[in-house]
DNA sequence: CCTGATTGACTACATCTGTAATCGATGCGA
DNA sequence: TCGCATCGATTACAGATGTAGTCAATCAGG
């Protein structure tokens, strides 16, 4: 369905997940504080996005409100898919594994592991 | 360090982590099997591989011997951690709940998930 | 030795991506 | 009402990517 995500496409999306409505120079001035891009980049990448309807915008007076129209959730459930899909033949535990043995596993993650499968069991 | 390996020259390089050193037609007769690809479209995605000094090729009589440089191990391991820094914030416990409530968890996997887990606290 | 098959190198070309300048409409302040 | 600021739309352009054709060297068979 909805198209690829490209990465400075995604730090646009992280904006419109983080608050949304916003008007372009709203999603600009969050955009710049981590990137340093021109305002007008940020709105070539909003009408890319709406090219591939992953944003819609709503007319305000003169200009527009955007707004994400796939979830975070949803994209981030499926690029995860694709990466599992991509590199460990579609399991997850040799994922955790390769986390776990480049040691990026941090002990609030161990605990948080332990409680989801806790819950996983019962 | 290594450059970005595209998705396209990803499938070659699965060929030669698979098995190496392989000759450019053994390689594209393993990648035709999953996809329809010309032959020279295998042979352009080794060069692309060379320049991106992600594989080597040893002379062999008039032909190559095409082998990786970098190990599967290590690709997927940056890979991943670039999933987990780009959606999760470099948190990994995300990623598996995610999973989890997408069912993409196996009972297999949560066995594994277990015995990875008690590894880690011992 | 000549010819055809094989192989890597070079070239091609459309699309996507990153990054932006410029243009045309439109609303606001003087 | 007139010029300026503002906004979205259009255009630009280089590099990456997907996909492949063509060329030049060379090797093997007749």
């Amino acid at each position: 369905m909805s198209e690829k995500i490209s990465e400075a496409e995604l730090v646009v999306m992280e904006a419109l997940w983080e608050q949304a409505p916003l008007t372009a120079n709203d999603v600009s001035d969050r955009v710049t504080a981590t990137r340093d891009w021109s305002a007008q980049t940020v709105k070539t990448l909003l009408s890319r996005l709406m090219a591939k309807d992953v944003i819609a915008a709503d007319q305000d007076g003169r200009r527009f409100l955007y707004r994400p129209l796939v979830a975070r959730d949803d994209y981030v459930a499926s690029e995860s898919g694709r990466l599992v899909n991509r590199l460990f033949g579609g399991r997850v535990s040799p994922l955790i594994a390769q986390l776990a043995s480049q040691d990026q596993l941090t002990a609030e993650d161990i605990a948080e592991l332990e409680d989801i499968l806790k819950g996983l069991k019962s």
